[in-house]
DNA sequence: CTTGTGTTTTTGACGTTGTCTAGTTGTGGC
DNA sequence: GCCACAACTAGACAACGTCAAAAACACAAG
């Protein structure tokens, strides 16, 4: 790689999105401004609107990496485990990304992609998918005999989110300050998930 | 109540308070500004600044005013209620506010609050004792013999705590739109929760 | 090697923000 | 009426996001 003296960066989109994804997992959200990022990766302040339109632009482009991320460790989740199992882990993936980048996990589940419709971010299919996956996994274990539903898979796979949700957004926001070992707690919230639908024995 | 023309305001403290709620529930937490603020109540920018340390200051007042608020109208819950039902109203209560007035309990709970620990707002007494209140709930109903705890009072409410939060801050944030009939949520809620940790009949 | 074109930066500038500080005005006690 | 203090106004500063013009760079064609 050539050195930094001439203009031209090279590699700036990547360089601006990596730099700015360590800026926002060492100070939070807030922390990240155009023209810290540019000083840190080394051009102007205004170098990135060549590669971003504005500000959101590059933050929906790391939530975007983000979802990547997530969806890439979800699909190693072995197949042979049970769907329960497999919700277990999927519910842990979930909780390790509040609990160990929670600025990311803001950004993702937050007011910078969603409060203005998110149209733009190609991510509301991303959502409505996460939604279709815990709707499924309900009918799923039904359609199995493996639980009866008492309410409907909409209502229980809404609920079944919001909990992951409000446990990452109270660590998030530090409402609730200790992190607790997500793999108790994702077992503790489908095991309890598995009561509050009918199952008749806890997770193994 | 003298005119506008003179310096003193008179009572510019509350007058700054009820017109910084009035716009963050028109236009939310991001429009509001100490700027803006203070052109609508008629005074010069940094007059707010003798009143309140700073922007922060100004916002935990309407927070401390919200939580208040939350406090009186749960108070006005029935005494002759079953714990569950009156279990059922304060849901509600809190999704209302949610669902009516988003920025308010996004200021309420969330960062502007609680990132820097909130020891300087007095409130962290008030989020105690809201989740000692659910605690306080499932270890009631145990000791009335109604239901059998399958896990600890604290877990049950952290995660019923979670739950609400998370569907508040899911449609606060706008990843969900449409606003629920919190009504029947609060019923489906503490239903859900019965059945989760053992009780034998749904909420009436 | 030169030239032209397109890309990618830099630089000057603007509007907005929160907040500091000095100065001005108003209030109330004596 | 005077004085001290409270409560404001006004000037100013630093930082922010972003726009547009100018400058530099990369590359292809001749």
């Amino acid at each position: 790689m050539e050195t930094k003296e001439t203009y031209h960066h090279g590699n700036l989109r990547q360089a601006l999105l990596e730099e700015a994804r360590s800026l926002i997992r060492v100070g939070g959200l807030s922390q990240l401004s155009m023209r810290k990022l540019a000083e840190q990766v080394g051009v102007s302040r205004t170098a990135a609107y060549h590669h971003f339109k504005d500000k959101r632009a590059l933050l929906i482009a790391i939530a975007q990496d983000g979802f990547e991320q997530l969806k890439e460790q979800a699909e190693q989740i072995p197949d042979e485990l049970s769907a329960t199992q497999k919700m277990v882990r999927r519910c842990k993936l979930y909780l390790d990304l509040a609990f160990d980048d929670p600025a990311l996990y803001e950004l993702m589940y937050g007011k910078v992609i969603w409060s203005e419709g998110a149209s733009d971010t190609h991510l509301e299919g991303t959502a409505a998918q996460m939604f279709k996956d815990y709707c499924d996994f309900y009918a799923k274990l039904e359609a199995l005999n493996e639980v009866r539903l008492v309410k409907p898979p909409a209502l229980i796979a809404r609920i079944h989110w919001a909990t992951l949700h409000g446990l990452a957004r109270l660590y998030v926001d530090g409402v609730f300050r200790i992190k607790p070992d997500t793999n108790q707690l994702a077992t503790d919230i489908v095991d309890m998930r598995m009561a509050g639908i009918g199952v008749d024995q806890q997770v193994e």
